[in-house]
Formats: C-alpha cells, sequence, structure tokens
DNA sequence: TTCAGTTGGTATACGATGTATATGAAATGC
DNA sequence: GCATTTCATATACATCGTATACCAACTGAA
C-alpha cells in the first residue's frame, strides 16, 4: 500500500457497514447497521459525506434505485465497495488486527 | 458512551501501541510499534501530536525520565494510558470486533 | 387534488484529527 | 568544543468527522 492512503476510523466504519449490508445498503440502512453493532449513534450527514469522499477516491460505487410502493418510498441510493475498496478494507483490517493482537487487558491502565 | 468522544483511527492506534509498549512507551518506540504491526511508516510529528491531544483529553499521562549513558541519550518523555485511557481503548476495541466479527471477504468487490 | 406526514438525500460550514516540514535541545565521543 | 546521535517541539495545513439546515419524492386521507 503506497504511503498516504490509510482509511480513517470513520471510513473504515462505513466500508465495513457496507461489506455487511451487500446489496441492501443505503445512508439509512449503513447508518442503523454501525448504530446496531457499536452502539454509536451517528449523524446521518456524516454518512453521506463519507461516502462522497470514498467514491471521490474509487473505494465505493453508486446507483439511484426505483421508489417502493410505501407511504415515503422515495428512490433509494445504494452504495457498494469497488473492488479497490474491498482491498483497502481488507488491508485496514488487517492492520488493526495486527494491533490488537496479543493485547493483555488486565494490565492497562 | 456519551456521544462525541469516540476515538479518531490513530488516536486508537497510538493507545493501542501504548498497551502493548508498557513501561517502555516514548515517541521512538511508539513509532516503531505501529510500523512493525502495521507497516504503516507514519511522522514522528504526527506521533506526538496524537499524543499531546490524548493527553489533553486526559487519556494518557506523561512524564519524563533519566537520560540514559548513551551516545545521545537524553531524557525520554515516557507515556502511558490513564485508567480512562484504558476504558476508552477497550471500548474502541469493541466496537470495531464487532464490525468486524462475521464479514463474508469473499462476497466483497 | 392538495397537503400533512414519512422516507430518504443534499449542501455547507466548521471544528477535530492526521500529516509533513522544520527546528530545537540534550547527551556522547573524539 | 564541535560533530553526531537521540529525542522532542512548533507550526502549518490538508483531510476527516460532525452538526445544522434544507430539499425532494412518495403515500394517504381530507
Amino acid at each position: 500500500m503506497p504511503k498516504g492512503d490509510a482509511l480513517g476510523g470513520f471510513e473504515q466504519l462505513v466500508l465495513l457497514a457496507l461489506a455487511h449490508l451487500g446489496d441492501n445498503a443505503y445512508g439509512v440502512t449503513i447508518r442503523q447497521e454501525i448504530a446496531a453493532r457499536t452502539g454509536r449513534d451517528v449523524n446521518i450527514g456524516a454518512v453521506y459525506a463519507t461516502l462522497d469522499r470514498l467514491e471521490a477516491k474509487s473505494l465505493t460505487r453508486s446507483r439511484t434505485g426505483e421508489p417502493t410502493a410505501l407511504r415515503g418510498g422515495r428512490a433509494k441510493r445504494y452504495f457498494e465497495l469497488t473492488a479497490e475498496g474491498a482491498r483497502a478494507l481488507e488491508e485496514s483490517v488487517r492492520a488493526i488486527e495486527s494491533m490488537i493482537r496479543g493485547l493483555n487487558w488486565g494490565e492497562l491502565g
């Protein structure tokens, strides 16, 4: 990995949410996924801003879906990982895991 | 966790390095620990800047050690986690682990 | 048939975080 | 003493994270 393109913490979170959601990833579900797994109640604007930045870096791509026959069911913007995004995510997960490995929680603080 | 005090990605990395290094954590070794585990060649200035911010948030504390009898062996500034820092780190590791759990790498990209 | 109510997205601004560059200070060894 | 080595600090700027506010599209019922 060339230096300088490490993922930010929130970018990593959003990419992980995409990975879990598969073909049902759009603003609202992404936010829910993060909240459900981490307990962190993120702002929806933060999610979209980050998705835009990820797309600008070619780590994600998006398409507009069809409206659904539900009250307020307007068309969604679906997001997915690109191959490059999947690679960056794997790399970044590997990095954090190797930092976590072997920690002795008992001796901290 | 009260909203707003989530750790940044690099802050988390630095705290993890502290956790591994125990009583031998100072600028140079912290940098080495991160590089050795992640392959990421971080800038020393970035490390100190982050340590200062962590200390401002009471997640770490520091003290100045004794000079050593080595060429260039000037006094080091040692860093360690506070109890609060250890808690924040555990919390943040738990969050990322629950985001990683159950991922199916094969279906990405 | 229009408008309240609901879902979902966009714009933008700003503070926090991440990073590079440059400089400073204290020690040793010759 | 002065070059050399280790370690720390200062500063400036780019990127990321977050809040606030607003806009758009659709349904259902008056």
